[in-house]
DNA sequence: AACGGTGAAA
DNA sequence: TCTCATTCACCGTT
């Protein structure tokens, strides 16, 4: 233990952005995976006529019936119209990683990674190649059932068992575990035990695994006996303080005997029962129980990652692994606000009583009465390195102590690794459970999450939840805002970039066109905006100007709630300006409006979270797809102003919205060519002050701190002095927009991801140069 | 005890 | 590399 902490506290940012001619000539071998027009093998409605090759691949005669494109480079194509869509999607999602999903063609990429987490949820190698077969519309290419035999062989053959506080290694094939202890390392963390022992030294014994739920996403039962078939288990025991260790040897790049670790709470008779269970009234949506049994399946608790999008209950999944589990439960979240909502939510869905459910954070220092129950605090807490007060000594010296049932971990996506590697080291548990809204990350750090956690046991669609009416439908827009010729000559002048940011985040047409779409979405919809910069400056100065309430790191906390108070709940109160702060830990589900001025160079991961914030408005949602067309019910805004570097980011940062699978347009006239001084920075001295005002920000300190101070008195004011004067506006008649719909429609604005080659599995890398 | 402000961490 | 945000303990005031 405590090895790996050669890393650096921060996660390191390295990210590549494709040049424009990457895009073109990506987007040109993509045109050759569809059909030629007018094919004869292809039946009418099969992909609009676009240009496919599958010349090379053998058609099935029943084609048309199977959804799968399935390629020799381990890239899978799903056609959702197909009658199979369900089933076949379910299945992909188990064993690939989804790549893209668009309306009527997601891309799934297999890895060595997906193919993991799908024999870990109980698929073998034989049912992966079977069913992947059944679908598809050509023979397999050889290339992908050796790749699929070459990646799960080894894979889900070993687990990691904790018994009776004992750790075992485990599984069906002697043969395995005595080539694992051919390895010095673990042949040094074996512990010989008493007791019964098979031919070669093993303990053996018989277990039946029983299937909870019903495995609907498998095409038939018969795939299904033959994961569940009773197998004959092999043992040996491990010293604890060799776990990671041992875990680290079997890793692929050592051993490559990946273990999974399961917990068998039911016969965990050391650690004393936590008398909870879910309320009646907690009822799991369908995609929760899903993922739920996916965790659960063979009646242990399997470690491994559930993602969700934020608003789709997560905490219900959360308290009901808990409340199956009914052990010590260790809960950790991101901040004390978040703290303080998983108390809530576990009081809320369970029975647990109020003496078992403790915080433990700065200002709350609870312990809970009894020998078990469930202590919720952050990250941070329990990693803090440095000193702690007498009263926090104490807890953290229990929770070292204990051993939990369940280690629950909220938005693993946010926590940097190494407070992961402190985190799982410190405390001791029998099954992990990470929760998360994306599993994107800039830093390649997803393959610590697997090994530290587990593999990716679920993933929800997101689209598929909004057909559902579980999350909002977001129409996502890009608004393209010309730069005023004073400004891009002197942007064209800059050569220090934080100036050159300044200026187009100032740019006044992009001022303009976040003006009118606030006062569109206020006065047209009656929406709730949040505007989101990055850059202080601008986000002062915008708010100023437009007198709304703001909310920055500087912000007190008492402040904060009052214009959140304000925000929720009064008619006049909108808008509200946030900076980072509202990336994370700022909860505002009333918000169904998104604006960004400013946002962090191609981090996709901030685009995820910004657009959680909006997920949670629903409600009407269903009524409107009854009523005919379905309408969106929430917005997201990029404004960039082009020409600039902003056009060279937002490429990298919308490919996200398209993977997820939602559409969104490019706005390139707006405001509205006819909106004149109704709108601020009409006239031209206007602009050109504003102009001198950015040029002069960034040189004396002087002027940022009065620019903070006016700023707190705007938030003070809450905008009350507000009132629409606008009548005259137009509605959203004067905008022009070309609709761009994730497929490969028209001459294109913004071309698909680019394959990256370096993402390529070395297998393939090898075989298709 | 409940706040509010400060400096340190990393 | 720097900036922003966060959170902890501690100390002084009501």
């Amino acid at each position: 233990m405590g090895h790996g902490h050669g890393d650096k506290g921060r996660p390191s940012k390295k990210i590549k952005f494709s040049s424009k001619e990457d895009y073109r000539s990506s987007a040109a071998d993509d045109d050759q995976y569809y059909p030629e027009e007018g094919d004869d093998d292809f039946q009418d409605g099969e992909r609009e006529g676009k240009k496919m090759d599958f010349t090379k691949l053998e058609l099935k005669p029943d084609h048309a019936n199977r959804p799968l494109w399935a390629c020799a480079d381990g890239r899978i194509f799903l056609e959702t119209f197909s009658p199979l869509y369900k089933q076949a999607y379910d299945f992909l999602i188990a064993i690939a990683e989804p790549v893209c999903r668009p309306e009527s063609m997601h891309e799934y990429n297999l890895t060595p990674h997906s193919l993991y987490a799908a024999v870990s949820v109980g698929l073998e190698t034989e049912t992966i190649i079977a069913v992947l077969n059944k679908l598809s519309k050509t023979k397999l290419p050889k290339e992908m059932i050796d790749f699929v035999h070459a990646s799960t062989a080894n894979y889900g053959k070993v687990k990691l068992v904790l018994k009776k506080n004992r750790y075992f290694v485990e599984s069906p094939f002697p043969e395995v575990l005595k080539r694992l202890l051919s390895d010095e390392a673990i042949a040094k963390a074996r512990i010989s035990s008493e007791g019964m022992h098979g031919r070669d030294g093993f303990t053996v014994s018989k277990s039946v695994n029983e299937i909870e739920g019903r495995h609907d996403e498998l095409i038939n039962e018969a795939d299904l006996a033959a994961a569940a078939e009773e197998k004959e288990t092999h043992a040996f025991e491990i010293d604890p303080a060799q776990v990671e260790n041992v875990k680290q040897r079997c890793l692929p790049n050592a051993l490559n005997y990946p273990m999974m670790e399961e917990y068998d709470f039911r016969n965990d008779t050391v650690n004393p029962d936590l008398d909870m269970e879910l309320k009646p009234q907690a009822q799991p949506r369908p995609y929760q129980e899903k993922s739920l049994s996916k965790m659960f399946g063979n009646g242990r608790a399997r470690s491994g990652i559930i993602v969700l999008p934020c608003g789709a209950g997560k905490s219900l999944v959360g308290v009901s692994a808990a409340s199956r589990i009914k052990k010590s439960c260790l809960c950790l979240a991101t901040n004390a606000v978040s703290v303080d909502q998983w108390a809530f939510q576990f009081k809320l869905w369970s029975t647990i009583r109020e003496e078992h459910i403790c915080r433990f954070t700065s200002d709350s220092k609870e312990r809970f009465r009894g020998n078990a129950g469930v202590v919720v605090t952050t990250y941070n807490m329990v990693a803090f390195g440095g000193k702690r007060s007498e009263e926090s000594e104490k807890i953290i010296e229990e929770i070292r102590n204990r051993e939990w049932g369940l280690l629950l971990m909220d938005e693993v996506h946010v926590v940097p690794a190494h407070m992961f590697r402190k985190v799982i080291s410190i405390t001791k548990s029998h099954c992990k459970l990470g929760l998360t809204a994306t599993l994107v990350r800039e830093d390649e750090r997803i393959t610590d999450l697997n090994f530290l956690i587990g593999p990716k046991l679920y993933e929800a669609n997101w689209l598929d939840l909004v057909k559902g009416g579980f999350i909002a439908n977001v129409q996502c827009a890009e608004v393209w805002c010309p730069m005023t010729k004073e400004f891009f000559a002197e942007y064209l002048k800059k050569e220090n970039s934080k100036k050159r940011q300044a200026l187009y985040v100032m740019n006044p047409n992009k001022f303009r066109a976040c003006e009118f779409l606030i006062r569109f979405h206020e006065q047209q919809r009656g929406d709730k905006i949040i505007v989101f910069a990055d850059n202080l400056f601008a986000l002062t100065e915008y708010a100023m100007k437009l007198r709304k309430p703001m909310i920055y790191g500087a912000t007190s906390h008492v402040e904060r709630t009052k214009i959140l108070e304000a925000f929720k709940t009064s008619k006049e109160v909108n808008t509200v300006f946030l900076s980072k702060v509202g990336d994370n830990s700022i909860d505002i589900p009333e918000a169904n409006v998104i604006i960004q001025i400013s946002s962090h160079a191609g981090s996709r991961r901030q685009e995820a979270q910004r657009l959680g914030r909006i997920l949670r408005a629903k409600g009407r949602h269903q009524d409107r797809v009854a009523g005919g067309k379905e309408e969106y019910n929430a917005f997201f805004y990029s404004l960039v102003s082009t020409d600039t570097q902003e056009m060279y980011y937002s490429t990298k940062r919308q490919q996200f919205l398209i993977d997820q699978g939602y559409s969104f347009k490019v706005i390139t006239s707006l405001p509205p060519p006819d909106s004149g001084p109704e709108l601020s920075y009409h006239r031209l001295d206007d602009q050109l002050q504003l102009l001198g005002k950015v040029l002069n920000a960034g040189d004396d300190a002087v002027g940022l701190e009065q620019l903070d101070e006016d700023a707190d008195d705007i938030a003070l004011q809450k905008a009350r002095r507000y009132v629409g004067s606008m009548s005259a506006m137009s509605g959203a008649k004067g905008m022009v927009y070309m609709e761009y719909n994730t497929g490969k429609k028209q001459g294109g604005l913004i071309k698909s991801k680019p394959k990256d080659p370096a993402k390529r599995h070395q297998l393939f890398k090898k075989r298709f140069g």
